[in-house]
RNA sequence: GUGAAUGUAGCUCAGUUGGUUAGAGCACCGGAUUGUGGUUCCGGGGGUCGUGGGUUCAAGUCCCAUCUUUCACCCCA
């Protein structure tokens, strides 16, 4: 035990059953982008720090994974910044790459790079891992999977009426059930706004953000502590109290106090409405939240945020519109909107509910048992006939005990064996053997192959 | 980053107020059954009890440190 090797916290091993039923979300996941039109791009793990630094908020600039230079990194040290122990100033020094945080940030990254081969609006997904720092526990991990769709270059509101369809979508094949929340960031800037704090936005979004979760009490608290003025807070007390923090009450309010983002943001969000209205969601139950926040400091107007309705987890899916992240790497004025599908914990989801389809685990169909020199090359010339009709089929590698290779086909869930010994050869056929049922039948190639493709 | 709990075989766990050689179930390997798995019976391998130190005649059990895992906060997918 003492000295087995481990892996990093908060990362884990797949094994093949497991990997069979993550196939499953991810082609899910892969089928339905495309079907919106969406074109796959990746980019690399490692990005520059300076891509990923001030993209996420200070909380997130904490949780990035840095990677030291190569080389003899401390030499650029000298001995003042050493003594003075100041780790921020000297990671500076001794890193400049880190792993990426999410996959939009490098996305923004990859627009402005290449914006002279993409055509606008240009639709991307993307499914690769990414890492936070993060302490690990329940549907947190440090390494985990996102799949983002991606549609920049293009204000259109029709663009998040997509991304609803595209989540209903996703999750309606996986046959869960879930909530999309949804807000506006320019609605909390608007409120921001009216009440002389728009720097504070994002102080009073984090704090509006636990309403759900602490109580109005905890959350006026926080919004003291952080040096909001009582105008606001007195302002949420009064309507979470009257049940009263409504579109028509906050369209008022910015009406009163000219907060024009206020009112675009409610517009924005009307629009959503509206054509939600005529259009049929399968399986997602939609919830407009003005305690909605998010945490990311990029989001600048609709936000999205998914939720199981059967299992206690954080959010399984997460996004919005960002308009300036592309103007931070050089390129203004262009517009985006994207939502990232929580893969890991999607997978838990799905696991405690039970979801999975029985038929996803199946891989090898036949197995060919091998009784020695002479059937197992008899068995490869008829192995292959089997594998051009797009069977899967495997030969055991070696005359092992009888006993021994049909136990490994019952281990491995291999529906059929074929038995072809000297008896079968001098016969010119083959003994089938249905695992399940244990019946046995002499049958000849094209009937073998009739039975495992039906 | 803050606060708690946890760690005994591959897995899930027992192990009394500190006292011989640390156990069980499942899994694994072999045999009963040399051309038949999933059932049954018999046998076997596998542990310096997370690691390092301390207390004691004696530590899986008590104390300290450290690591791991888990949970909550923060934040998030």
């Amino acid at each position: 035990m003492a000295q087995k090797p481990t892996i990093p916290k908060g990362t884990r091993d797949f094994s093949p059953l497991v990997m069979n039923r993550r196939n499953y979300i991810f082609n899910t996941i892969e089928k339905v982008f495309k079907l919106y039109g969406f074109l796959q791009i990746e980019t690399p793990a490692i990005e520059n720090l300076s891509v990923l630094m001030g993209k996420y908020g200070d909380e997130g600039d904490k949780l990035l994974f840095k990677i030291l230079n190569s080389g003899d990194f401390l030499s650029k040290v000298d001995d003042k910044l050493l003594s003075k122990k100041n780790s921020t100033e000297i990671t500076n020094k001794i890193s400049e790459k880190g792993l990426r945080y999410d996959l939009t940030v490098p996305f923004a990254r990859y627009v402005v790079q290449h914006q002279n081969e993409i055509t606008f609006p240009f639709k991307r997904y993307q499914i690769q891992p990414v890492w936070r720092a993060d302490r690990p526990q329940k549907g947190r991990y440090r390494e985990f999977y996102q799949c983002d769709v991606d549609i920049i270059g293009s204000n259109s509101l029709l663009n998040e009426i997509e991304i609803i369809k595209i989540t209903d979508k996703i999750f309606s094949l996986l046959d869960l059930n879930i909530t999309i929340k949804i807000n506006n960031r320019k609605i909390l800037q608007g409120i921001a706004e009216s009440f002389n704090q728009p720097d504070k936005i994002i102080n009073i979004a984090v704090a509006i953000d636990k309403l759900d979760k602490i109580g109005i009490n905890k959350v006026a608290n926080e919004l003291k502590q952080n040096n909001i003025n009582d105008d606001l807070i007195k302002f949420f007390k009064n309507s979470i109290a009257n049940n009263n923090l409504s579109l028509e009450n906050l369209k008022k309010l910015f009406s009163d106090k000219k907060s024009e983002i206020g009112l675009k943001g409610i517009n924005e969000l009307n629009f959503i409405k509206e054509y939600l209205s005529y259009i049929k969601l399968k399986k997602a139950k939609i919830e407009f939240d003005f305690s909605l926040a998010r945490g990311l400091n990029y989001y600048t107007g609709a936000i999205f945020e998914v939720k199981s309705n059967d299992i206690e987890i954080g959010s399984i899916t997460g996004g919005g519109r960002y308009d300036n992240l592309s103007e931070v790497f050089g390129l203004k004025n262009v517009s985006g909107v994207g939502i990232s599908f929580g893969a890991d914990r999607i997978y838990d989801v799905m696991e405690k509910l039970n979801k999975f389809p029985k038929n996803i685990e199946t891989t090898t169909k036949i197995l060919f048992v091998n009784f020695g020199e002479t059937e197992e090359k008899y068995c490869l010339k008829l192995i292959d006939q089997i594998r051009d009709n797009n069977i899967n089929a495997e030969l055991y590698p070696s005359a092992a005990k009888l006993k021994k290779q049909i136990s490994y086909a019952n281990n491995k869930n291999i529906p059929y064996v074929a038995l072809i010994g000297e008896n079968e050869i001098a016969q010119n056929t083959i003994t089938l053997k249905n695992m399940k049922s244990g019946e046995q039948l002499k049958v000849d190639i094209n009937k073998l192959i009739n039975i495992c493709k039906s």
